[in-house]
DNA sequence: TCTGGATACCTCGCCTCCGAGGTATCGCGG
DNA sequence: CCGCGATACCTCGGAGGCGAGGTATCCAGA
């Protein structure tokens, strides 16, 4: 996850691992921040993985800077997980968001409408927080004023995204229609 | 995290690990589900503590089951938890929705409403996912459709959220006005 | 001159989570 | 009568996150 942000933001420019920390830390820092003790293994664990290499910048500004860079294995290990995200990356909401923010990065719309288009059953699938035995509680049925907000925010937040994917969905058809040759398509 | 979930579920009613497992997928399953290996462990945790006692109840249904009650000092850390919630049970969604789910145990309206307040002030400290440097970017400013996706989304999101909050924090606050004497307020 | 804060990087140990596996019991369908 | 699925519980190893700590440099201000 962490690791899947990292190769999202060197793919649109060579970072020092400082910078990266910053960057992360507005996508998802202030949800969630990241620790160094987080951030440093990760660039580790990606290098090792020959998913980045590390050149050493001497002092430009103060210390010397570790400048990241992508490699053409980074860049298509990134695009695998893009185009093929792992479950999670489709439920939860922060991964989700990491995902969203880097599909631009898999440059074909028929891929980005497909994994639009997982988001979208998985919002579709009807699911509740609460049961009474098997029925699913809705926020008419709940009392509690906090679980009430927890089910109306839920719905707005889902009906919101809900539109805006099926409206992007339906764009990216149209651009992949003008960009292929007409075929027969399923 | 999940053990302050298991406390709060087990503050409901006694349940064994199997129907606490049940009550967790619903809460937070379909967005992140929770593996065996992290429940019973999770337990163990608990027990280990203090905070749940473990009664084996032979063979009702089928197996024996572990019916699990929640001891005094558990339903004190539960409050505790919920009173003074970590900073990222505030700033996390998953997290945060767990603290509403349960936070009506809390049975004080001014102790509530503080709560809901820390929310309240997260939400409306300025943050941006992405930066052209120094300069928060908008919805508007960002080319790439999933980036103002993702912009559009959590503005409404967090719009309808705060007009809960307001909302639900005043309720509160007449709630006590009934229920206290009248007394100088800051 | 000294301190604090920003920049920049790193390590270590602890803890938690996860997945893969295992162990039972019972009921139902083939 | 045999396997499958549901119920119910558990262990273990590996991976990853976190906090606390450390190491430098450089500049601004007291």
């Amino acid at each position: 996850m962490l690791e899947f942000a990292i190769l999202g933001f060197l793919a649109d420019a060579r970072l020092h691992g400082y910078e990266l920390r910053n960057r992360l830390a507005a996508l998802t820092g202030h949800i969630r921040p990241i620790a160094d003790g987080t951030l440093y293994p990760a660039i580790k664990r990606l290098e090792k993985a020959g998913f980045v290499t590390k050149d050493l910048e001497p002092g430009i500004v103060f210390a010397p800077r570790h400048m990241l860079t992508l490699t053409d294995t980074g860049r298509a290990e990134l695009l695998r997980l893009l185009r093929d995200p792992k479950d999670v990356s489709i439920t939860d909401e922060n991964q989700w968001f990491c995902v969203l923010a880097f599909l631009r990065l898999l440059d074909d719309p028929a891929a980005q409408a497909a994994v639009l288009k997982r988001r979208l059953e998985f919002l579709t699938t009807p699911a509740s927080f609460f049961y009474d035995g098997d029925r699913p509680l809705s926020a008419e049925d709940v009392d509690d004023p906090f679980r009430r907000g927890m089910l109306e925010i839920a719905r707005v937040t889902s009906r919101t995204e809900l539109e805006w994917l099926r409206r992007t969905i339906e764009e990216l058809g149209e651009r992949e229609d003008k960009s292929d040759q007409p075929t027969v398509r399923d």
